[in-house]
RNA sequence: GCCCCAGUAGCUCAAACGGAUAGAGCGAGUGCCUUCUAAGCACAAGGUUAGAGGUUCAAUUCCUCUCUGGGGUACCA
């Protein structure tokens, strides 16, 4: 049965649980009474919000589902499940249409009253226990340290850091991680680059790498290094290591901005995972022989693959025999992903790891799994969101960005431009799944425009009405009789209110974060609409009480807008 | 060739495990500031959900095919 006692609720209310809850123990009383057969009774009964007014606020569709099983008419086993379903406090009344919905209708006493643990619950409200404290470590960014972040990877750092934190708002114990690329012949190139420009500097001639890099950021780099280490590295006797040790430092050097630079946008890791450290512990070694013990390793042409039975005609390439002369540069990058794996979920058991991966790298979904697979790990432990590209677009066109040529828009300077929130807002407002264009001049010439300032200026209305409310004398930290609240535009607000943790569970469930801007611009309006209809801070006498009421209401609303908001990672202002 | 994603209003996109009358923003239209911020609100307009079949009581949603766009396709990561 449920317990609707407010003070008994550990922070939140989700009605879409709790209305199929009602409806499974109504089906299960028909069962018993005789009124329906027996039958299994589903374990989840699929609740939605009613589209209509006049379908009330939820409704659930099962009854249609059972009809061809009980061989009735959905209509007749709705009314008899209806006739069982026990009463709740929260419900007012249950309906039944036709074809064969159950239409449940709130009390709007009750709607009302739950303002009070909204405000109780305060920056806990919407929490869930979903995740009971399972570890999840979410990988993201994880762009090459050979160059700043670009706004090539702006959308990646927005999705994997906003799923970490609804993931976080729904009880999982989230990690953040970045995994950096510093094994490979990349960085042989960036060393080399840094080197030739290095030399330069000293009048000396070095050829500039073929592969190499020839952004300014490199020249730059070159400096520092000779004001930090004069001609140590020109002396050096070993010009491979002495170009090694180069590209490590270079690499250290770009991480410091990339951390910079995702701070601004308000991106911070718990851990940046080197991939060199693969090699360096000896894991690498350690999983290619249990791989190879497993049969998953075959030579061929002197060069070494995994194979899998899933992967049809494809095989990873772990190791050349030839075109990259140095051997410790020999496996491939797909090659370290295996023994990453094992790190994420072996040594460092991670209940689940999920990787934000651009379009361009889906194919390689299946081959991570099939090494999972090949080292007898769970696959479902490996959790993939692959979100398709972002075309930057200026003055209409495209801009083609590679960090090998040199060109592109660093993030740094998008966020210095546009700012934060609207980053982070517009690249939350899509799923993962349809492809993005972001035009750079629309972006800045229409920011006071953008969604974001929409919600963020329904929380700043509400800090305005507040401090008006003080500045008049009113005791904001009051409580209300929360029964005034009777208005339909009141009761809009607060059902909206109450649908955050049910949004919240979407978007934890499917790992669809664009729930949340979307949802968030819904509560403004509704918010909106509340400020338009009902006058808060009353001068009539009379209205106190309401005033009081609508007070209440107010600071309860701004606090879930500032939960949706936190969790984006946005800004929650308190004057624009 | 094969694999992945998408195609919904003029434009950019939503639509929860398949549910009832497919929703927002922008753009264009008409109104609303002498009391809490007009970065707001109201009204009205805009749709054969690319096309054709199929499954289902019910399809924007699932399956097949076609068309269009984007991405990938083993040593750049």
């Amino acid at each position: 049965m449920e317990r609707e006692t407010l003070q008994g609720m550990s922070a939140t209310i989700n009605l879409r649980q709790r209305i199929g809850d009602l409806t499974r123990t109504a089906l299960l009383a028909a069962q018993d009474g005789g009124a329906l057969p027996s039958f299994e009774v589903p374990a989840d009964v699929p609740v939605e919000q009613s589209r209509h007014a006049a379908h009330g606020d939820y409704s659930t569709p099962v009854c249609m589902g059972l009809a061809r099983l009980l061989r009735r008419a959905p209509l007749q086993i709705a009314q008899i499940v209806a006739q069982h379903m026990p009463a709740a406090p929260s419900i007012a009344r249950v309906d039944v249409a036709p074809p064969g919905f159950i239409n449940f209708t709130l009390e709007p006493t009750w709607v009302a009253s739950t303002v009070g643990a909204i405000l109780a619950a305060g920056d806990s409200w919407g929490n869930i226990a979903l995740g009971k404290g399972a570890r999840v470590q979410v990988e993201f960014v994880s762009a090459n340290p050979t160059g700043p972040i670009t706004i090539g990877s702006a959308r990646n750092a927005v999705i994997g850091d906003v799923l970490a934190s609804v993931l976080t708002a729904a009880g999982y114990t989230v990690e953040r991680e970045y995994y950096v690329n510093d094994a490979g012949s990349k960085v042989r190139n960036f060393g080399a680059s840094i080197f030739a420009r290095y030399g330069a500097l000293f009048g000396v001639d070095v050829p500039f790498p073929e592969q190499g890099y020839p952004g300014a950021y490199v020249t730059d780099l070159a400096s520092k290094a000779r004001d930090n280490f004069g001609r140590r590295y020109l002396e050096a006797q070993d010009r491979d290591s002495a170009v090694r040790e180069l590209g490590q430092w270079g690499i250290q050097m770009i991480l410091e901005t990339v951390a910079d630079d995702l701070a601004a946008l308000g991106v911070h890791f718990d851990t940046w995972f080197s991939e060199r450290s693969l090699y360096d512990t000896g894991l690498f070694d350690e999983i290619l022989a249990k791989l190879r013990a497993g049969g998953f390793v075959v030579e061929h042409d002197g060069a070494t693959w995994f194979r899998h039975s899933d992967l049809e005609k494809d095989a990873v390439l772990i190791r050349s025999a030839d075109v990259i002369p140095n051997p410790e540069d020999r496996p491939t990058y797909l090659a370290s992903d295996i023994p990453y794996l094992w790190n994420k979920l072996v040594e460092r058991k991670f209940d689940r790891a999920i990787y934000v991966w651009g379009a361009d790298h889906h194919g390689d979904v299946p081959r991570v799994q099939a090494a999972a697979k090949a080292l007898g790990l769970d696959v479902n432990r490996l959790v993939f969101i692959i979100y398709q590209m972002v075309t930057m677009l200026r003055g209409g066109e495209e801009i083609r960005m590679s960090k090998s040529s040199g060109e592109f828009i660093t993030l740094r300077e998008l966020v210095d431009e546009v700012g934060p929130d609207p980053i982070r807002f517009m690249m939350l407002t899509r799923t993962v799944d349809v492809t993005l264009d972001f035009d750079l001049d629309l972006a800045v010439e229409q920011s006071d425009r953008n969604p974001v300032y929409y919600v963020q200026y329904a929380h700043t209305r509400i800090s305005g009405v507040l401090r008006r409310a003080m500045e008049a004398g009113w005791d904001v930290s009051s409580k209300g009789d929360l029964s005034l609240l009777t208005h339909p535009s009141e009761l809009g607000l607060i059902r909206k209110m109450l649908a955050y943790p049910e949004v919240l569970t979407v978007a934890a469930q499917s790992l669809a974060p664009h729930h949340l801007t979307t949802y968030a611009t819904e509560l403004a309006s509704a918010f909106h609409a509340f400020y338009r209809d009902c006058r808060i801070v009353s001068s009539e006498p009379d209205e106190a009480e309401l005033t009081r009421a609508r007070l209440v209401l107010a600071q309860a609303a701004q606090i879930v807008l500032a939960r949706v908001l936190r969790v984006i990672g946005v800004a929650t202002p308190d004057r624009m």
